[in-house]
DNA sequence: CGTACTTAGAGTCACGGTGACACGAAGGGG
DNA sequence: CCCCTTCGTGTCACCGTGACTCTAAGTACG
């Protein structure tokens, strides 16, 4: 039964698809003016490559595995190596090891996925070779990558209906408006803010600080916290959903 | 901003954690009697690791990335090598890759997870280093293994919600019945026959032969087929649920 | 040969989550 | 000071679901 196998010299990579709310410091277009929150989409910072394969492409953030370091670690030290950003988010999302997605070697790579909040990427790196693209809106990108967003688009929008990943796009304390303004940019549609705020506040997910924000030009918002900080960050299978109607998205 | 990162001399292997309805023919306690309903479990084939690191103990099947495979492939490849079981059903489930998960050298495990039918398990290899497991009973694995099954089971039972995967567990036709009982084995709760009926025939996934099972000590009931055969076999993000309350599970 | 037993499958009802919508509350800008 | 906006509460109808009842259609057994 057995046969005998010509084991594969593979070098280990790790990319990292990167979503933020607000592109950082560069992006293809002029700079940012104020967006409309129907203009709202999502960011994702991408690197220039500046040797073959795939020379002058735009490709995902991320590098070689390290000897002593794990995949994760060494997703956080690549991507933060090459765009600057520290994400408050980081999964793994899929190893793509097609035979011939690299012409010259095997290459495998360990793809993660991570959100950050708008003011971690004012750290991002200023560099012609670092621009921010709208999710939606990606040029021909280097190797498989095209598909590799995709996929991680799709599994931002599948999660956001069972988890409370939402948080991780935002501050400490934020308001139900800007939250719902999360969904409605990661899920591509409107929702009715009284339903809204009632599916939220009957979830538990969130506790009131008592504050309110003020300076707004209309009635002052109520802040909110995550009820558990660490929910944000817990990964794998084992989560309750939030609300069915959270998870349908056109 | 560039140090200097002595890179990983790592070795690429892919396991497969196998989900059947049955065991196959060899199990650890004495032949399979008549199983009652309530009795139902889920089954994984566990080889025995023959030589260091780890030698003894049972693990899941595995082995090393060839040159000229996919990864897919690769799985598909040694789980028939050691087990002699052919998937209907095969999904990455994770890459575990931390430094120190095997003692000697660094590995990064690619691992899948497979369903098949029970028929599908006839061919198994008759060997004393391959036993089929009761998932929710496994002894001590080796390595990292039983948090990778533990992991593994957690993902069958989420996307049993929101996927026909259910049906990688059957055979072409299959009556309700026999579809209920998948379902209550994953989830290890009983469900109602009426309520399932119509909340299965709702979601369209399923068409009448046009024939029914016969044979039967009672009424015989009707037979089904998969409404799309290659749905079973869909991997990915984008799936829309078919009914909620078929994903809570105690 | 008919009655009992078992499962298949259809039907009914009440509860609760959701979508759509109305309305009062609270601030700033003209 | 009125009007605009958004914030936040409340109401109502619909529909999917859980619990349950009832009939259909076979076999087993006396």
């Amino acid at each position: 039964m057995s046969r005998t196998i010509e084991l594969a010299e593979a070098r280990l990579a790790v990319s990292t698809v990167i979503f933020a709310r607000e592109p950082g410091v560069a992006h293809g277009e002029q700079p940012v003016q104020a967006l409309q929150p129907a203009d709202r989409s999502l960011w994702i910072p991408l690197v220039r490559r500046l040797r073959e394969p795939g020379e002058g492409r735009w490709a995902l953030p991320g590098g070689w595995l390290g000897a002593a370091e794990s995949l994760e670690g060494a997703a956080a030290r690549t991507l933060d190596e090459t765009t600057g950003v520290t994400p408050r988010y980081l999964e793994q999302l899929y190893t793509f090891g097609a035979p011939d997605r690299s012409p010259d070697e095997r290459v495998v790579s360990v793809v993660y996925w991570a959100l950050v909040r708008p003011e971690e990427t004012s750290g991002a790196i200023e560099d012609p070779n670092v621009r921010w693209f709208d999710a939606d809106d990606l040029p021909e990108l280097a190797f498989d990558h095209n598909e590799i967003v995709a996929y991680a688009l799709g599994r931002l929008r599948t999660k956001l209906g069972y988890s409370q990943i939402a948080h991780a796009f935002l501050d400490e304390t934020f308001t139900l408006a800007e939250l719902r303004e999360v969904y409605e940019t990661v899920m591509r549609r409107p929702l009715d803010p009284a339903n809204f705020r009632r599916t939220v506040e009957a979830s538990g997910a969130l506790v009131e600080t008592g504050e309110v924000r003020t300076g707004t030009p209309h009635r002052p918002p109520k802040l909110y916290r995550p009820a558990d900080p660490a929910e944000a960050g817990i990964q794998g299978a084992f989560r309750i959903p939030i609300a069915p109607h959270l998870r349908r998205h056109p």
